[in-house]
RNA sequence: GCCGGGAUGGCGGAACUGGUAGACGCACGGGACUCAAAAUCCCGCGCUAGCGAUAGCGUGUCGGUUCGAUUCCGACUCCCGGCACCA
């Protein structure tokens, strides 16, 4: 055995044993390998394990590191558990980034994407992943979306694809659409022109038939983050509510009422318009108290008025050149113009006025809302701004509780508050709680025919229309005579042509005459084919499928999938969180629906890791500009208790600006390329270095000091390994006397092991499995004792600790299992059992507390009597300086953990 | 604004079900080895007082429940993330 650890060497020869072995192939039979034969033919259950397929943006970031990491550490642990593993891998290779570099390198994104994944694939072999390479996938591969496409013609046959016109941003110069990242401030990225808002057709899949659904089964899910779980069903946003209708009759006489300056003119066109002005409120309860209405600029009521009313439509432009972040909806200042238009109230026939306001949004609801400043914050704000009235319609219920909470709020000074109590200066309505009056409102508008329950949600259906390039085609083509026609099955995939060069003005795919012009499906004659592309997350939503059956070209899936899936434990960033995750239940439930799967949710357990940071550094110029540094280029420098304050350029000393922790990130130059960090210390240490410093759920601080800490970690362990082993070989324990040294160190051993296989298991949290093997070797070595039988005791530690680091370091694992057991190969080995005979201690000590406070501790045998333990810890002399001459009024004994004196 | 998450030594973090706060590591200080340095090994390390035994204080702030609270409850402060064409 070499005396130094080498970690190239160990890591590729460990690489070449896996390839020869096919050590990672993972197979349905699951009786194949080596291992599973020792079960004497007993079938080993699945267990899938998958990670967020990465976007091949070029190289691996350490963000990739680390969930990959993750992913590998519970694959190879299931693996030892003797589970039938899966860990497959491919690339999310479809998307904007690849038109970008496009654009700036003049590259084709085919080449770009398939390049980068080459680049990849190789940097994730280095890693050292228990991975199936035989299952890769790339989505921007014909072979993988012409199931979409497939996918996408069967949801269009079930009226779960439907064309609607929807809005984008069009930038005027470069006549193309933008995605929201590529317009700032208003302008588009590349040509600072003003962007407009356009409606074009687009597709759409009706996920909103499934929005029921898909928030019921959340409570099928224990496995995931309840944060997720309550994201997800906070944007489905299921509320219930009622459906009011306020009618109204105008023309040109009735524009009297409020002096706001502005009328709707049209006087003399004598056209009368008549109709209803639909709201949702889930306050109806409030309805007494509206005092106004507020449309959305989009709202064909403001589309009337500003006819003939330039400055209520200059107004309108405005509203709709505004953000649609609710984000900012929410804390903008709220604006409104009078439409000088009036409506009925359904109840009392007052005359409301309706205005136009920034804060309505056209798509929720019926894109307008009842104007009830007395209960509503943003209504009050609005009526405050515009000298609208206030009426007050509910009063707290008259009980203490509710009292108490009502003066608390009177307090902040607030004349508006919207909490639920009892109606008042309603008419028949007073002294109703809001059930009831919600109820008795609802049946009153019932039978005037003006309203009813109903139930709203947030979500809306999903446009997968992208007019871009780089994109599974929409397999439909327009046809002069037949109109939309869809391309028949046998002509599956649409086909993207692979070399085009996009500029960054409008879709290369209009100047595509071959792609462009084709022969209708249905009558022959020329049609145009679509040239719009899918929305990525298409892609994204059913991949974790086609990994079980990726060489099928038959079926987009088999009976390989029934067999696989659900995935069992699904790992990714939080980023995900809502998007990908929900349209991937969406996907599922569709799948199932058309008999393609019979799973009912694709994700059993999920795990969402936090994000690796980096120190910040920066340097402000002169006009505003900021500039940053990557912290590799600089010395920190620090106060006198070891806190950052600031750093110095390496290369010229000049000073720079400490700005904190931060996410990774290319605007940041904080990136760490994990390239380097393999190259100098090994794939291993990178590994640990990622599961031992913070927990997966929690965000990674990268640490240069830390890498050296699990490099050192590795190198002690080597050591420790090699003297043992120079020492000569011994058996692992499992009989005869032991000293007491022994006898400690073999708990230890063994108690680590149920701490470790707890972590692994059920807490995912590697941090503290990784302490605790730390903790094993630190007492191991202090155990002085080379006889026979320590060395018996020694040699069992330091195989239980390989074994329990193998998940995480397995290159150093595959290298020092060979030495402990000479001919063996670590990945046939099981997962340690734990000796309950070696748990067994046979004396445990106590702490004494007094009054809750530390005094002492007894050490007592294992199964001491109540009263024994009790009158030990009296007579602790520090004890009884505290109890003193005092009464003991009661003593509280936890069983092996404390006693409380309380005098 | 809404929703979600978080705050523990100089730093990353641990304490799982209300029971020894600070495991493990980093940084730092001291020592051994060395001509010297690196590497490695050993010891110390929450704050304050004390030679020490030990004591007081201490888990963002204020209050509550409890024999006992980092953990449970109420109010608050600050930080981070998401909020519909980036992936």
């Amino acid at each position: 055995m070499q005396e130094r650890y080498d970690p190239n060497e160990v890591e590729q020869s460990a690489q070449r044993h896996w390839e020869a072995t096919g050590a990672h192939r993972a197979l349905e039979e699951g009786a194949k390998s080596k291992s599973a034969a020792l079960e004497a033919g007993a079938k080993k259950p699945k267990y899938y394990c998958l990670s967020m397929f990465p976007y091949p943006s070029g190289k691996l970031h350490m963000g990739h590191v680390r969930n990959y990491t993750i992913g590998d550490v519970i694959t190879r642990f299931k693996k030892m558990q003797g589970y039938n593993v899966l860990q497959p891998m491919g690339w999310d290779a479809f998307g904007l980034p690849a038109e970008n570099a496009a654009i700036a390198n003049g590259v084709p994104p085919a080449k770009w994407t398939w390049d980068n994944i080459a680049y990849m694939r190789k940097q994730l072999q280095a890693l050292g992943f228990n991975i199936d390479w035989q299952r890769e996938l790339a989505t921007c591969d014909p072979k993988y979306y012409r199931w979409n496409q497939w996918l996408f013609l069967r949801m269009l046959e079930k009226g779960l694809v439907y064309k609607k016109t929807g809005v984008v941003n069009w930038d005027p110069i470069d006549q193309t659409v933008l995605a929201n990242e590529q317009v700032i401030d208003g302008r588009g990225w590349r040509t600072g022109a003003l962007v407009e808002k356009r409606e074009i057709p687009m597709y759409y899949m009706n996920i909103t038939r499934y929005a029921d659904e898909l928030l019921q089964a959340l409570d099928t899910l224990p496995g995931w983050p309840d944060r997720v779980k309550a994201m997800q069903a906070n944007w489905i946003g299921k509320s219930h509510g009622v459906n009011i209708g306020f009618p109204y009759d105008i023309s040109p006489l009735s524009h009297e009422g409020r002096g706001s300056g502005v009328r709707a003119g049209g006087e003399g066109s004598g056209d009368r318009l008549k109709g209803v002005l639909r709201v949702f409120t889930t306050r109806a309860d409030t309805l007494m108290g509206t005092t106004f209405m507020a449309v959305a600029a989009e709202h064909p009521l403001a589309t009337h008025a500003a006819k003939n009313n330039a400055q209520l439509a200059a107004f309108i432009e405005e509203c709709k050149r505004g953000s649609a972040m609710e984000a900012e909806l929410a804390t903008q200042e709220k604006k409104g113009m009078p439409t000088g238009l009036f409506v009925d109230h359904p109840l009392s026939g007052e005359k409301l006025p309706v205005w136009v306001g920034n804060y309505v949004l056209m798509t929720y609801g019926e894109g307008a809302v009842m104007g009830v400043p007395g209960h509503d914050e943003r209504d009050f704000a609005f009526a405050k701004k515009y000298g609208l009235p206030i009426k007050q319609v509910i009063e707290w219920p008259d009980n203490a509780a509710a009292r108490t909470h009502k003066d608390a709020f009177d307090a902040a000074l607030q004349p508006w508050y919207c909490d639920y109590g009892v109606c008042i200066n309603s008419g028949k309505y007073d002294g109703l709680d809001f059930e009831h009056a919600v109820d008795a409102i609802a049946a009153d508008l019932g039978a005037k025919g003006l309203g009813e329950k109903q139930i709203t949600w947030r979500l809306r259906d999903w446009g997968i229309s992208r007019q871009r390039y780089w994109g599974t085609p929409v397999p439909i083509i327009h046809c002069p005579g037949c109109g939309d026609v869809p391309v028949p099955d046998e002509q599956l995939p649409v086909v993207l042509p692979e070399d085009c060069v996009p500029d960054g003005s409008g879709n290369p795919l209009n100047k595509r005459a071959e792609f462009l012009h084709v022969a209708c499906p249905k009558c022959g004659k020329p049609a145009r084919r679509e040239t719009d592309t899918m929305d990525t997350f298409v892609d994204s939503s059913w991949y974790y499928l086609r990994y079980a059956c990726n060489d099928n070209d038959k079926a987009m899936v088999d009976e390989r999938v029934d067999y696989w899936l659900p995935v069992d434990q699904y790992i990714g960033g939080i980023e995900h969180a809502i998007l990908h995750l929900l349209y991937s239940r969406f996907w599922t439930k569709v799948m199932r629906d058309l008999d393609l799967v019979k799973i009912e949710e694709p994700f059993t357990n999920l795990l969402t890791q936090g994000m690796v940071l980096n120190h910040i550094l920066l340097r402000k110029s002169g006009a505003g500009r900021v500039e940053y540094f990557n912290p590799s280029e600089a010395e920190f420098q620090h106060d006198a208790q070891g806190r950052i304050t600031g750093a110095a350029l390496t290369r010229d000393g000049s000073a720079l600006e400490y700005g904190g922790m931060g996410t990774m990130s290319k605007s940041k130059m904080n990136g760490v390329d994990p390239q380097a960090l393999i190259q100098e210390f090994g794939a291993d240490t990178a590994r640990l270095f990622m599961m031992f410093t913070s927990p997966p759920e929690q965000s990674l601080e990268w640490s240069e000091e830390g890498v050296q800490g699990s490099f050192r970690f590795l190198k002690r362990l080597w050591r420790m390994v090699y003297e043992h082993v120079a020492a000569g070989l011994s058996k692992p324990y499992t009989t005869g006397e032991l000293s007491v040294e022994n006898k400690t160190l073999r708990y230890s051993t063994h108690h680590t092991i149920q701490r470790v296989t707890d972590d692994y298991g059920r807490r995912l949290q590697f941090n503290t499995a990784i302490a605790a093997v730390m903790e094993l070797l630190n007492a191991l070595g202090k155990v002085g004792d080379n006889a026979p039988v320590a060395r018996a005791v020694k040699q069992e530690a330091l195989e239980t600790a390989v074994l329990l680091l193998f998940p995480i370091v397995p290159h150093i694992g595959h290298a020092l299992w060979r030495e402990l057991r000479p001919g063996s190969d670590i990945g046939n080995e099981r997962w340690p059992q734990v000796d309950a005979s070696a748990l067994v201690q046979d004396e445990i000590e106590l702490m004494i507390q007094v009054n809750g406070k530390l005094r002492g501790s007894i050490t007592v045998p294992k199964d001491a009597a109540r009263d024994a333990i009790e009158k030990l810890a009296r007579e602790n002399e520090n004890v009884k300086r505290f109890i003193d001459s005092q009464a003991v009024k009661k003593i509280v004994v936890v069983p092996g953990r404390l006693v409380n004196i309380v005098v």
